[in-house]
DNA sequence: CATGACAGTGATACTTGGTATCAGTGAGAC
DNA sequence: GTCTCACTGATACCAAGTATCACTGTCATG
């Protein structure tokens, strides 16, 4: 089963339609390597309506098959989900990001809850960074 | 010496100018509690231009005077900072933002950097939850 | 088949949060 | 006095996202 046909079974089992559009959207989202913008999708779906884009990516994040990564910069970008709760490592020079295995703030969110006396419900962790392509002898001197 | 006294005083230090927009703006960011958004400082000095407290918050996050807190629905607050690096535990009920003492990532950004070859520049952390006032029976049962 | 309900659609107007522009002001240097 | 220049407010602008609305395709029912 491609990743597009699991995808729209998911919308499927949650009595969603499938629709053109969506299926447009779909496709576009999971050709993106790496992270992306809204406006990405709608630059590689000129066919579908900004609206509807919107409303498909807010689908798909509510069904976990996109997660959405803040960037440095403040900006909202997605990435295809292939995993539950876990976070991103950035790179500010290329714009890669890779997802970290596991989210590694559990211990400290159970600490917190001890210590705080709030009942935690949630958390935002993205690291920022240069990877090793973006700090070799090359890609400094090609930059420069 | 007052916490006014003392931003005017950093302020001094990096040539900037002292002028009645820029205390205005100072002041009502010192008077807030908790995290607040421009709009709060917009509404309290009124008679500053939008564009100059915008302007004067960038300074004044430069200057580490506030810090920026996301907030989980995705919107930017802003922050007395009263240290450096830090994190925030936001309420998502009462939306108080507390200092977390320390910033608790730095081994895990060690270990990252090791295990990745990033190199790890800068990171985003905030946790949200229930504070113990909104979870206590009182408080929950005078929102029902 | 008719028809009614309704999820979904695209165009478009709007809102929000923030930035760019620009003519004007006031304080200090000379 | 006058020149310079940081700073100012008004305003136009911009980007990202949302609300509105008339329309469409699908499906269940009579």
């Amino acid at each position: 089963m491609s990743e597009l046909e699991s995808v729209i079974r998911k919308l499927e089992a949650l009595d969603h339609r499938i629709t053109p559009s969506r299926v447009a959207v779909i496709a576009s989202v999971l050709a993106q390597s790496g992270h992306f913008s809204v406006e990405d999708v709608l630059r590689q779906a000129r066919a579908v309506g900004r609206a509807t884009v919107f409303r498909t990516m807010r689908l798909l994040t509510d069904l976990d098959v996109v997660c959405r990564v803040l960037l440095d910069d403040g900006s909202l970008h997605y990435r295809v989900s292939r995993r539950g709760h876990h976070h991103h490592l950035v790179c500010v020079s290329c714009g890669n990001a890779r997802d970290l295995d596991e989210c590694a703030v559990g211990d400290l969110v159970r600490e917190l809850a001890a210590a705080t006396e709030y009942e935690i419900e949630g958390h935002w962790l993205e690291f920022y960074g240069r990877c090793a392509a973006c700090r070799s002898p090359v890609a400094v001197a090609a930059r420069a």
